[in-house]
DNA sequence: ATCGGTGTTTGACCTGGATCAAGTAAATAA
DNA sequence: TTATTTACTTGATCCAGGTCAAACACCGAT
């Protein structure tokens, strides 16, 4: 036996019991029992690097996946190398359920940093809803609440300025970090200016523009990767506030 | 007994079995028997007529609605009046799955023409699809394709211009009214132009100008609510054509 | 340290579609 | 029937944000 032998991912093993996301993942609501059932069909790859698929676009679906530590970026690729941005996933956040209905991936998912992944072969999955009530419920919740966020974004694409659509994407990123225990204040970006501006349908001057005017208005410090929210309560007035003040952009109505 | 007595809905007992629905809507790939015991649970109300809702943003998520004949349309209120056109709904599609995790609907529900609508307790249908594996797999199938249908609208809002949007939608409505045996290019429209504008980001004089243009280009003929497709092929050309010319719109990347 | 290459910022300009303003036609009420 | 309201169309104008261009800063590779 070498005595240097360190920790390591063989001697640690990592269930979902003791992971800290258990409250915001799948188990959430299982009892220990059933947290240990579905524990024994995830899959806990070895971690991925900036850039690294974990499916493609057109591919068989197999799995969902969930973020466990580091950043995803979902985008649907558009033929001739343009795409849409679907989203930027956070720990405890799942992947893939897209994919269910025609049984192949429509989007592609990306790490955006070097990111620990759990894999959750779906035919497995089904068997254990099938028997615990509780998880097809949780599932049916969680395919609910993808949905119920796409509708947001739907709003802020159909009837939000740009101001409104940063705000609202720091916003949003502020409370999921604090969510899991970070800073709702200061954190780093882990996609770029161009992401960014093309998940919130702006193109990246705007968006750069935007950081600078939110800085010389006091609401954010940024160097590069690095955001300091200095005002959330503004910023938060800037994402239902515009509303609120008299209906612009008739858009909407 | 009424010797007048004519055929009603109480004699004719409509169920499932013989909805010419079956194969878009719930009972999809289910066994006759299996088909008979989602049958028992749906609640089949008289028509609903234009204006009535199915249901309110807010109220308590008890059931699942299927549009049986006429439409629906589902929109997001938000506060002072305004207001996010999230769907047009038509026969054997599913409404209300947003509501599902926080156990509250999400948007409203109201009919566009006289309409029969299906409904489904929730909790019913979840004792059943915990012993019904293949109705399970259809709900999330279902849950699936809804986030499916949903990243396109996201993809159409974020890099499509305004013509790429209603001949997009004009594109995507004739194909679902063919799959329900109606004629693909000539159809009435149940919804307004100003909502057509709010479903599409689009203010209600830009939908004029591009159904006044599209007439005038020869793509179709429409007057008041009538809507003739004359060249599907260029309407399908313009959905997915200018995308494929050098990627103008560089919102996209 | 130097050299690309890529990501970001900033300025100048332009345009698609929103907004504003009438006018017209259909639907509903009286 | 006529009055009133609501939906739709059309024209004129404006502007938020896209596009183009250039400079700059960082990062990995030689």
């Amino acid at each position: 036996m070498n005595p240097q032998k360190v920790i390591s991912f063989e001697t640690i093993r990592v269930v979902c019991k003791n992971c800290t996301l258990a409250t915001l993942c799948l188990p959430m609501g299982l009892t220990p029992e059933d947290t240990e059932r579905l524990d024994k069909i995830v899959k806990r790859n070895r971690p991925l690097h900036r850039g690294d698929y974990l499916f493609r676009s057109g591919e068989r679906f197999r799995s969902l996946y969930v973020v466990k530590t580091g950043s995803v970026k979902t985008y649907a690729p558009s033929e001739e190398g343009g795409e849409q941005v679907l989203g930027f996933h956070l720990p405890g956040e799942i992947i893939g359920l897209d994919a269910i209905e025609k049984d192949h991936h429509i989007c592609s998912a990306r790490v955006l940093e070097t990111s620990a992944i759990c894999e959750i072969p779906f035919n497995r999955l089904e068997e254990l809803t099938c028997c615990i009530p509780s998880l097809q419920h949780q599932m049916f919740r969680l395919l609910s609440k993808e949905i119920g966020h796409d509708t947001d974004m739907l709003l802020l694409l159909g009837k939000r300025n740009a101001e409104e659509r940063l705000a609202t994407f720091l916003v949003s990123l502020s409370r999921r970090l604090q969510r899991r225990g970070l800073s709702p204040n200061d954190f780093y970006l882990s996609m770029s200016r161009h992401e960014i501006g093309n998940y919130l349908g702006l193109a990246v001057e705007t968006v750069s523009r935007l950081f600078t005017r939110f800085q010389d208005e006091g609401l954010l410090e940024v160097d590069r990767k690095h955001v300091q929210l200095k005002d959330l309560a503004a910023l938060e007035a800037i994402v239902n506030g515009s509303q609120a003040e008299g209906d612009h952009q008739r858009r909407s109505s």
